[in-house]
DNA sequence: AATACGGAAATTGTCTTACAAGTACACATG
DNA sequence: CATGTGTACTTGTAAGACAATTTCCGTATT
C-alpha cells in the first residue's frame, strides 16, 4: 500500500513535484531544466535528477536533444491537432461500446455535474473535471493498456491547457451541454450518433486550441 | 544522422542488445536480469545497466517490483487479449480511413507478398513481415502519436510471439489470404466491411494466442 | 563589415566507489 | 511443524570525477 504514501522513492517524488509545477504553469513551456539545477533545488544527487528528467522526457512533458538541457515542451498547433486526433480514436471506440451497452459511467455524470456548477468560474477550474469526464469514458473500456495509453495522452492534453492558460476558448456552458448530449445518446443506445457528437466535440475544441497556439 | 550508427549512447546500445535478445528468445520470459549481471556482461557501470533496465521495464518488456530483480515479462492470456484489443482499436480506425480514401499502402502490399512467398517457412519467419503489414496500415494515419503508441504495442506483440515460439497457431496461407482480402476491401472503399475483416482477423489470432498461453 | 575559425564555458554522458534500505531465503528455535 | 530471526543478495541513492559534446563568444581574416 505504498501508493497511498506521498513518497515511494526519491526519483518518483521529484517527478511528481516537477509534473505538478509544469501543470500549474509555474514552469512555463520553454523553461530550461538543467540536471544540476534540479538536483540543487531538491537537494538530491544529479543521477536522481537525471532519472526524473528522463522520465518526464519520455512522457513528452520535457524535450531535449543529446547533450542539451531539457526544456518544458512547447507544443505547436500541429501537436495539438495530433493529440486530439489520437485521443478521439480511443474515446470514440469507448463511446461506441458504452452506447451499445446503454451504460453511462457514473463518474462521467458526476464530472459533468461538477462542470455545470462551475459556469461562472475560471476556465482553469474546469480542466480537471473535463479531463475526468473524458477519462471516465475510456476507463469504461476496461482495458489496462488502453487506459495506460490514454493516461499518457492526458499528460499532453494538460500541457496543452497550460499553453492557453486563462484564454477562454469555449464557454463552460457549451461544454457541459455537449457532454450532457453525449451521455444522453449513450443511454439511448445511439452508437453512431454518440461517436459523431464526441468527434465533433473534440474537433471543435482542437481547432480552437490550434488556432490559439498558432497565434503565439 | 547519428541514428544510422550502431551506437548513439551506451545506454541505448545496451537497450538495443537486450531487446534483440528478448525478441530472439535467447532471454526467455521469466529470465532474471540483475543490474550487476547486465553491467558485468556488457562491461558497463551499474547505473548504465540500471538505466537500460528501467527503460525496458517502461516498455513492458521487463517486469519488476521495488527492490526486486527485473525479469523478462511473462504475458498471460488476459494480457494477450488486452494487447490485441487495444491494437484493434487503432488498426480499425486506420483501415476505415484507408478504405475511405481507397488507398492501399504499398508497404502493406509488399509485406504481404513477402508472407505469401514464405508459405513453407517456419512460423517465426512470418512474424516480421506480419508486423510490418499491420504497422503499414497504422503508419498511413500519418499521426506521430498514434504511430508511437502503436510502436509501443508492437513491442508487446513481439513478446507475445516469442511466448508461442514455434507453435503454429494459424497457417501462413490463411494469414496471407485474410490480408489480401483486407487490402481488396480497402481498394473498393468498403470501410465497414474492411474494418470488420480486420477485427475478425485480430480476434481469431488473439483467441488462438490466449488459448495457447492458457495452456502453459 | 561580414564571415570563418578557434577556444573557453557549460552541460550532459559515463564511470567508480560507497553506503543505506529493502527483500528473500535458509536456519535455528519454540 | 510453525514461527521468528538473521544473513546474503539486490536495489536505491549519493558523491566525486573525468570525458565528450554543444554552444557561444571573441578574434582574426577576407
Amino acid at each position: 500500500m505504498a501508493a497511498r504514501l506521498g513518497v515511494v522513492s526519491v526519483v518518483q517524488a521529484v517527478i511528481r513535484s516537477l509534473r505538478a509545477r509544469i501543470f500549474s504553469g509555474e514552469l512555463a513551456p520553454g523553461t530550461p531544466l538543467a540536471e544540476v539545477d534540479v538536483a540543487a533545488q531538491y537537494e538530491v544527487a544529479r543521477p536522481t535528477a537525471k532519472a526524473a528528467l528522463e522520465n518526464l522526457v519520455a512522457s513528452g512533458l520535457l524535450t531535449r536533444n543529446a547533450h542539451q538541457t531539457a526544456r518544458v515542451t512547447l507544443l505547436s498547433a500541429r501537436d495539438a491537432l495530433d493529440i486530439y486526433r489520437t485521443r478521439a480514436i480511443i474515446e470514440a471506440e469507448a463511446v461506441r461500446l458504452l452506447a451499445a451497452l446503454r451504460e453511462v459511467p457514473s463518474e462521467a455524470r458526476e464530472a459533468n455535474a461538477e462542470i455545470t456548477e462551475l459556469v461562472g468560474a475560471s476556465p482553469i477550474d474546469i480542466i480537471d473535471p473535463d479531463i475526468r469526464f473524458h477519462a471516465a469514458l475510456v476507463q469504461a473500456l476496461g482495458s489496462r493498456r488502453t487506459s495506460a495509453i490514454y493516461a499518457q495522452l492526458t499528460d499532453e492534453i494538460r500541457l496543452c491547457m497550460t499553453h492557453v492558460q486563462d484564454a477562454t476558448l469555449l464557454s463552460t456552458k457549451d461544454i457541459a451541454a455537449e457532454h450532457a448530449r453525449l451521455l444522453q445518446l449513450i443511454s439511448e443506445g445511439e452508437t453512431a450518433a454518440a461517436a459523431k457528437v464526441l468527434e465533433e466535440h473534440l474537433r471543435t475544441a482542437s481547432n480552437k486550441l490550434a488556432e490559439h497556439l498558432e497565434s503565439l
